[in-house]
DNA sequence: ATCGTCGATATGTCTGACATATTAACGACG
DNA sequence: CGTCGTTAATATGTCAGACATATCGACGAT
């Protein structure tokens, strides 16, 4: 019986105050109307300002915060400031919540092995155009790092050499969204199912791809990055 | 003079009762002890099970209903409901925190373009591959209401044609990478600064890139996209 | 059988108070 | 004169209780 009241209009249904508050001081910040770094108003003057109770604004500041748009802090120079996001919270927040897109049967693993397929392998070669020094000294210390550890705890390491990779094209959104896919991946493989030599498969395949970026051959850093992410595809793809 | 006091060791500071208390449900949540669409205890309950009071209790639930973790309705038949959360309200929430890291100088709109044209266009091969009568009648509509609004209207719907090309791939990872990045985009492009002229090139290059994908033909969808994409950088390249 | 009303129950908001963290300013002491 | 505790001011964190309001099931009148 819901045919008479649901699909006629969309009434206007008045916001919670809380929401309205975050939205607009969302939009302030958002738009850059408040740099980072900014205090925003005490609760106290927030609330003069809106009309409304403490509570309502401490509910819209919770909101706000837990979406990384400011930081809170106690004490006399306390009070609520415009946060200065960095690439990797971000990166961090975006893979829980991929994670749990994963488990609500919103994503699959395989939707991530292909974006990640689309991704890594142009990203090498930006990375083989661009890498410095620095860079790939960084890159370089990622594998003797895993080699040398054993491979229990070198497991995790594995995965930065690809971060790494990733962080040396200098564009950070790259790391933005090939971090967290990453997470989820890492997380979803167990390693028990790797033989052995694989892991000296892989690691073979990391010095070629490294080769070929402090060589400046981005054309084969690209596709070495692709074969060998297609050649890591079986691993996850036997999980629901 | 951070060096006195930064350096030395983690304390482990209490946290705050509401930031604990919406850690544990959200373990819960995350873990998979509470399945999507359970509800969760009142807040009253919540309150004697925690042993705080009311305030606390919904500063917690603000925070991850702010996380896409819970949706709250009032009522008799009202709660705390654990959401599934679907990859556009995550888009959305993440084209907001990217305009904040742009803002924040930390990623530049050159970032953004970057990705985008790393991207779109092998999404533009696979949805020409994938493709289906539907999928194809929804990216012509988009271009239908484009032609037929004026500029001004169509502004935002010229986006649509993206954001319609990515959803064909099937792969919602691709349109949540997408999509936040095109908002970002779309809000920093003035479009006054756009010659109508370009608007009518914009058009004719959606046309051909659409006869490429109903035609199945991803090599050309690609290789159009790329270019369409290409064109339409200068249009930002002068900002900051 | 249908419609309107009422009541139960949940969240939404307000008020006012106290607890606690943090820092700046001050003053005593070496 | 500088250094180190102490104190006071101010902000957020938490509590308690109350009332407002949305929502829906159930009851009762028509």
């Amino acid at each position: 019986m819901k045919d008479e009241t649901a699909p006629r209009l969309r009434v206007q249904r008045v916001q919670a105050a809380y929401v309205q508050i975050a939205n607009q001081l969302r939009e302030q910040i958002i738009g850059g109307a408040l740099a980072t770094g900014t205090r925003l108003p005490s609760e106290a003057e927030l609330c003069t300002l809106f009309g409304v109770s403490r509570s309502t604004v401490r509910e819209a500041l919770r909101v706000l915060a837990s979406q990384q748009l400011i930081d809170t802090t106690r004490g006399v120079a306390g009070g609520s400031f415009v946060a200065a996001p960095d690439a990797g919270t971000v990166a961090e927040n975006l893979g829980g919540t991929l994670g749990l897109l994963v488990n609500a049967n919103n994503l699959s693993v395989d939707n991530l092995i292909e974006a990640r397929l689309m991704i890594e392998p142009p990203a090498a070669r930006l990375a083989a155009e661009r890498a410095g020094e620095t860079g790939l000294a960084s890159l370089r210390r990622t594998m003797e790092e895993t080699a040398q550890l054993d491979p229990d705890t070198g497991f995790t390491l594995h995965w930065d050499f690809h971060t790494t990779l990733v962080s040396i094209t200098g564009n950070p959104l790259l790391q933005l969204m090939c971090q967290p896919v990453n997470a989820v991946l890492r997380s979803r493989l167990h390693r028990e199912r790797v033989a052995p030599h694989r892991w000296a498969e892989i690691d073979a395949d990391h010095e070629r791809i490294y080769d070929a970026v402090s060589a400046g051959d981005g054309e084969t850093a690209e596709r070495l990055t692709h074969e060998h992410l297609t050649a890591l595809r079986p691993l996850y793809e036997r999980m629901a």
